[in-house]
DNA sequence: CGTTGGGTTGAACCCACTCAATACGCGTGG
DNA sequence: CCACGCGTATTGAGTGGGTTCAACCCAACG
């Protein structure tokens, strides 16, 4: 895999230039991660500028409501301030599927901008608040404050990011992988929103998380019982809905191990 | 592979109180899909829109070529004025996929904005020419032609819910359904480009397709022969890259016969 | 020619699914 | 209070779809 050459262009302005590396090493690649204080940082000033400078309507929801649904007429985008969403895609042929999971300072409703109707069903997971902000409203707002322009971008391009990443979880690995790196990733947003990390609630059904990762409920049930046995993860008095993270390196090496095909040595 | 279905619903409650039609009927959600003619349309109307505002940088691609990589700088969107490109996402752990295609009028390299680098690398699959655009010269020119920004937006919007379509289709098809998913994919995408739809040539070896559809290269194949044995899908007398689709309906009858459990009546 | 990369097909294995039984928590109503 | 139903979760047994491993064919190419 070569380089292509910057092709001798006819009306090429002077000023242009396009620095190609000759090789990116892998380590590189995904170094882009911030910290977790970063991100947070970031999503509390993006609340507050929008708060301040656009006309948003909030909205209280609780477990199940449905902020919008696919096929509704697209108008407004929503951002999260509280809560915990999920995006659901349904298929022609009645397939659906939880295909994006949302937290505080996340947007939702992109997928609504050039269909002219939003694409999916975003169902509150608890009980949370987003406010929504007229699509028009803001690209006015966004014409005297470029920032606001700056944010919207920000977070569509994290979208399609955290997109591709989720296709490569499910192209990529085993079942009980998946899992692990469900969890993971879990905890890696609440961490990033200021929440404590090692101590997490799932608000989904086993059922759920089976749908979002492309496998059946028993298969999550199982892949949990194995993390609990392996003292990776341990459940709490509470529930089986909530677990205790003992160490974020135990979950990443037991996602490698999982990885290998002569894994299974325990059950 | 059959998914329980996720919408568990139990806590319903009456009042519903958001601005949300109370049922939108299933057959109405996928009901979003413009024909051909139009988006075509779009694509020729979209770039030269493009090409008449914008500084922009042609630059001719050969199979093979990258056009960026992950890990570079981010500081250009390309736009395909003609050809096929692939993008692969690559994990710290060194797990690669393909997770697009990327046809002619569609943009790349969206995921580098939120992270100043591009999270993963475009690749050509054969001679094509993108357009490099600078996204702040970009910004800037969309500040006195707001039409821009529109075009921006929709594509980005566009690449969202093709990505969660990828997510659907990875998450609840079998592998033959998935195969035949990609072909319907992959035809659409020329139609709608106005180009012949039923003679297609493949740029990809069965490995890729393996790998974009998570599974392997075998499987794949013994997907395309049981089409062509079910007379879905016919082989061209130039190799096995190229094929004729016979028509659109078989296709999608295949795809629902191997979702169904009792199929491999033939092989 | 021999070599190499891509593709097909068969056989055996195994991970994940299906089916099933059991257990648990919770709200409801007898 | 317990009984009951309901949704959820766990676990086992058996099956099957897809993988792994292997052999083979074919076209391109030096």
């Amino acid at each position: 895999m070569h380089i292509a050459t910057p092709h001798t262009e006819s009306a090429s302005r002077p000023p242009m230039p396009l620095p190609v590396p000759a090789a990116i090493p892998t380590a590189a690649r995904g170094a882009a991660r911030p910290d977790a204080g970063a991100v947070c940082a970031r999503v509390n000033e993006s609340l507050k500028l929008l708060a301040g400078s656009v006309d948003l309507q909030r909205r209280i929801v609780h477990a199940g409501d449905a902020v919008f649904q696919g096929g509704q007429g697209f108008q407004c985008l929503y951002i999260i301030n509280s809560g915990f969403f999920k995006t659901l895609n349904v298929a022609a042929d009645g397939r659906e599927q939880v295909v994006g999971l949302h937290f505080k300072g996340d947007w939702m409703g992109f997928d609504g901008i050039a269909h002219g109707q939003y694409g999916c069903d975003a169902i509150a997971m608890d009980t949370g608040e987003v406010w929504a902000i007229r699509y028009d409203t803001l690209l006015l707002a966004a014409s005297r404050q470029p920032a606001l322009l700056g944010l919207l971008h920000a977070a569509m391009s994290r979208e399609i990011s955290r997109d591709r990443d989720s296709l490569l979880s499910l192209g990529t690995l085993p079942a009980d992988a998946r899992v692990a790196d469900f969890l993971r990733y879990w905890a890696e947003s609440l961490s990033q929103r200021g929440l404590r990390a090692d101590q997490i609630t799932l608000r989904m059904t086993r059922a759920e998380i089976g749908n979002y990762l492309g496998m059946t409920l028993e298969s999550v049930s199982r892949a949990l019982s194995r993390m609990a046995r392996s003292n990776v993860i341990r459940f709490t008095e509470k529930g089986r809905r909530d677990l205790c993270i003992a160490s974020t390196e135990a979950l990443a090496s037991f996602i490698q191990a999982a990885m290998t095909p002569q894994s299974r040595v325990l059950q």
